[in-house]
DNA sequence: GCACTTTGATAGCGAAACGAAACCACTTAC
DNA sequence: GTAAGTGGTTTCGTTTCGCTATCAAAGTGC
């Protein structure tokens, strides 16, 4: 049935291997692959995602998974809840400048060394081949796409003056256009509605 | 410490991200992401390789670990067992025909017929990005290599003759060629002694 | 005011994966 | 022949992980 082009095969199986080999659990690091993982994203998102929903979706887990991993996170003094003055529901979570100094000893730490001795052209071709990848595969599983402002249909640069999201409608701090945003929007995507997040927690929708 | 350009930390998540998102537990399938990578693993080595040994260093487990995946597998009868003729401690495990069935609802499909999709030009320098950063990832951290005989220092190809190892001391069946092997050298890598496998069981050196 | 949805928290459960240790059977070195 | 090493298995206990289910609080639509 599946058409099994060889490199596919080993493409992929490449993937999932470098992936495995080095998403954590490093021993001695005290902690988990999922608490880098949370910890990484917290360090990445823009102001809008740095919710517990928001990392749920990104991790495609549930949200409650996406709790327990943040309490220890925060038990350790990684990061720091404040609730939103918008939406009396709804937390943010900021990294601690404990939280930056521990994500210097990321077990991710050997793969970023091993990336960065490629040449420039090459790192730049990989990286697009990489989200290009990444974007197809979320839409094919119908997960929320995560990207940063630079390649987001919402992102608005005006000459001049401060960018602005659409999707928001409003203003863009300098600093959170490098980030992950959970409205990402690839370009040529069909759009779900504006807001909304995936919903995993199936078991209140019966 | 560590320097993290922009690009190199995108990268570095890309691939976990990928490769977490893409690598089992799909539900529906019976298998789990462990046992998926067991049965591409003895589906893809070559005849050398398809021991349980082998497969532990490939995932970088321990002797016991890997035991207990290849059981439930051969429990579902998607792997035989045969004893080895040269060494009575050996065993070796084929893929059956059920077992190559299987592999066709790989959830990893997905994530191949998005790599499809990609110009063959790209998909080329993609693999080879991908090939170089494992080699040089293993070797920092110390483990075993894996590649196929095409890249294997250890390959003689005669013209006109069968294909030789010169790492076992014996020509290779046209079949295993483009099969993985413990035995993969990397082309400028210090080589440790021929055929030993990392010993990962510490617990009876001591 | 009412029903419904959404965000988040909590407790409890089960599966998966591992490490450690003990063990057998066989091979190799001395 | 004995001793040491290697390939493989098994058992036990632990950790991690993610899910379900349920709950409370806050927002939304009528």
């Amino acid at each position: 049935m599946t058409v099994r082009s060889t490199s596919s095969d080993e493409i992929a199986e490449f993937l999932v291997h470098i992936g495995r080999s080095s998403r954590g659990e490093d021993m001695r690091s005290d902690l988990t692959a999922a608490q880098w993982t949370c910890l990484r994203f917290f360090s990445r998102a823009n102001k809008l995602s740095r919710t517990p929903s928001a990392f749920a979706s990104f991790q495609a887990t549930t949200r409650g998974t996406a709790t327990q991993t943040i309490k220890i996170l925060e038990s350790k003094g990684l990061l720091l809840r404040y609730r939103s003055d918008l939406d009396g529901r709804s937390v943010r979570l900021e990294i601690t400048v404990l939280g930056l100094e521990i994500l210097n000893s990321d077990p991710l730490a050997d793969l970023i060394s091993v990336i960065n001795v490629l040449r420039l052209k090459e790192q730049t071709a990989f990286l697009a081949t990489l989200s290009d990848l990444s974007i197809t595969l979320a839409q094919m599983k119908g997960r929320q796409t995560f990207g940063t402002c630079e390649e987001c249909i919402h992102y608005v640069s005006i000459l001049g003056a401060a960018d602005y999201c659409a999707c928001i409608a409003a203003e863009l701090a300098p600093v959170d256009i490098g980030k992950i945003c959970v409205n990402f929007g690839a370009a040529g995507v069909v759009q779900s509605p504006p807001i909304p997040l995936i919903e995993i927690n199936k078991g209140r929708a019966l």
